[in-house]
DNA sequence: TCGGCCCCTG
DNA sequence: CAGGGGCCGA
């Protein structure tokens, strides 16, 4: 049953500081069908549901009574505001970003140094630009930085000269012979580079259309693949140069090392906090970092890079001319040396709040002092090196991070679950590495879909209102219905997943809880969706086995 | 103090 | 979607 209790304003107005006025008016919709709700007329009703004693546990108790199948209840749904367009604002996709000016600048590259060092120092500076820069900048400078790496300058040049359309049809024609490029090393393996992936093959190279988005998307996934590569190689460098870098004997002839106080200015970022601030590069390398990739041997002999381009120390170990069985072991120390390095920092850091996040000298002599807070922001997760596994299947190790499937993954589980426990994360994402910061992602996430979530549900309940909808009764929430498709939309983009009939309803509960909130005008209390929250948060139902297999998308 | 959540912002 | 601030309970 449903109870209504009728609460002073005063009171609604401080239960959320004095919760325990209200304990005896807890309302439990736990198994609390739409019916339940249906009854309810705003007119007829002079009370106050609100139920915030407590705080919104997530508790696995919550879902009693939620497993039982319900009815869809399909049938007898109605299309609620179809005919009010102006209430889904253009999301359709189809928005094509208008080629950055920055596009035109790929001339301000320096690739004339004549020195070695000069040449790395630029080098690693494009890639921190590149990592601050617009997303157009970063995807030209990074082909730029490819294809002039493959002694495609002129190439290059004579596009830059073309009108700006022609440079994009000719960027992407020489992407055209990356991709190629890139399919022949990945030939055989699976790899988690989406340019790689079927339907960016199908990319017409039409020389007459403007940029599509697929040649976007393209554009994209190099870029991503470049970056995750650049940053790859950054991570190498510092740990490979450190010693060429700030190798200075101590007085007792131990050898102390440290990247923060004399890196230099290039890679200032990394350790210099009067250069940039720490907090904005972490941030920025925290959105494109992944582990460093690690080449495989195949990719190795398939990809004989010529050495002078390469702008950070390479393992001698891993050069092409070594054998494939030297080039197995070489990988495996080089990755051995990374979880060397990487544990001895994690195991050392700290969490430290932001205002101290700058690079301290570590006091121990033999150790690096990178900034941990850097590795930490870098999300890089512990690794488990398994030394008969590694070479078997290096890519999947170096893929712990959440992926744009787990993303996929989270969005549908939101029709099941709105507040997910971390044990139903752990469980369902089981294929990556739980650290802080992925925990913290995931749970970002969800609340970012509720968050979305609740603004469509108040979103249609105002609407409603303003329609006139007298009756609670005529808010419902069908497959055909605005709201649904607003949902769907934004949790189920492909449309190739069976929404569960219990999310429509939940839908629907939550559509009338927010119209009769509104309507006894509830919506003056700051904190008055925190009860519509207490009541949604126990009708999550439990994530189906699917989700908890061992695929993740 | 910490983790989880909401809210706001970009 | 991510970052950050604020709030709250454990």
């Amino acid at each position: 049953m449903l109870f209504f209790f009728s609460v002073p304003t005063s009171m609604s107005q401080s239960v959320w500081s004095n919760s325990k006025m209200l304990s005896s008016s807890n309302i439990c919709l736990v198994g609390c069908s739409a019916e339940h709700l249906s009854s309810f007329q705003p007119h007829h009703v002079s009370s106050d549901v609100s139920d915030v004693s407590g705080t919104l546990h997530k508790d696995n108790d919550y879902m009693l009574g939620e497993s039982a199948p319900h009815s869809s209840g399909e049938a007898g749904s109605t299309l609620i505001c179809s005919h009010d367009r102006e209430l889904n604002p253009a999301r359709d996709g189809t928005t094509t970003r208008h080629p950055s000016p920055a596009l035109r600048s790929c001339d301000h590259h320096d690739w004339n140094l004549n020195n070695g060092h000069q040449a790395k120092r630029a080098r690693v500076e494009n890639i921190i630009k590149g990592m601050t820069s617009s997303p157009a900048m970063r995807c030209t400078e990074v082909m730029t930085n490819q294809y002039e790496e493959k002694g495609c300058m002129q190439e290059n040049e004579r596009i830059q000269e073309l009108p700006l359309h022609q440079q994009l049809e000719g960027q992407y024609r020489q992407l055209g012979q990356l991709r190629t490029k890139l399919n022949h090393v990945d030939d055989g393996t699976e790899t988690t580079y989406s340019i790689t992936e079927d339907k960016y093959l199908t990319c017409n190279d039409s020389p007459d259309t403007s940029p599509s988005r697929d040649r976007i998307k393209l554009m994209a996934d190099v870029l991503k693949y470049e970056l995750s590569r650049a940053v790859s190689r950054s991570v190498d460098y510092i740990f490979k140069s450190i010693p060429l870098l700030q190798t200075s004997p101590n007085h007792d002839g131990s050898v102390e090392t440290d990247l923060s106080l004399q890196s230099p200015p290039s890679l200032s970022c990394f350790g210099n906090p009067e250069v940039q601030d720490p907090d904005v590069q972490t941030e920025a390398l925290s959105l494109v970092m992944q582990k460093p990739r690690l080449e495989t041997p195949d990719k190795l002999r398939a990809h004989p890079h010529p050495k002078p381009p390469v702008p950070f120390p390479v393992d001698s170990t891993l050069q092409e001319d070594v054998p494939p069985e030297k080039n197995q072991n070489a990988v495996r120390q080089q990755s051995l040396r990374y979880q060397t390095k990487l544990d001895t920092h994690w195991s050392s850091v700290k969490v430290r709040s932001k205002v101290n996040s700058r690079s301290v000298r570590s006091p121990q002599t033999h150790t690096v002092s990178v900034d941990p807070v850097l590795l930490e922001n870098l999300c890089l997760p512990r690794v488990k090196i398994e030394p008969d596994s590694l070479v078997k299947n290096s890519l999947y190790m170096l893929n712990e991070g959440l992926t744009t499937n787990h993303l996929k993954k989270a969005k549908l589980m939101f029709f099941y679950t709105r507040y997910p426990s971390s044990l139903v994360l752990k469980m369902c994402f089981h294929d990556v590495q739980f650290t802080r910061c992925i925990t913290s992602q995931l749970i970002k996430w969800f609340s970012n879909f509720r968050e979305f979530y609740y603004i469509q549900m108040e979103k249609f309940a105002r609407h409603a209102l303003v329609e006139g909808v007298a009756d609670v009764r005529g808010l419902t929430v069908g497959r055909e219905s605005e709201l649904f498709r607003a949902l769907n939309m934004h949790y189920n983009k492909a449309n190739d997943f069976q929404v569960p009939d219990r999310f429509l309803e939940v839908a629907e509960i939550t559509l009338r809880e927010f119209y009769i909130a509104i309507s006894l005008g509830k919506d003056r209390d700051p904190s008055w969706k925190k009860a519509i929250y207490k009541v949604i948060c126990k009708l999550d139902s439990d994530v189906p086995a699917d989700f908890k297999s061992h695929h993740s998308g």
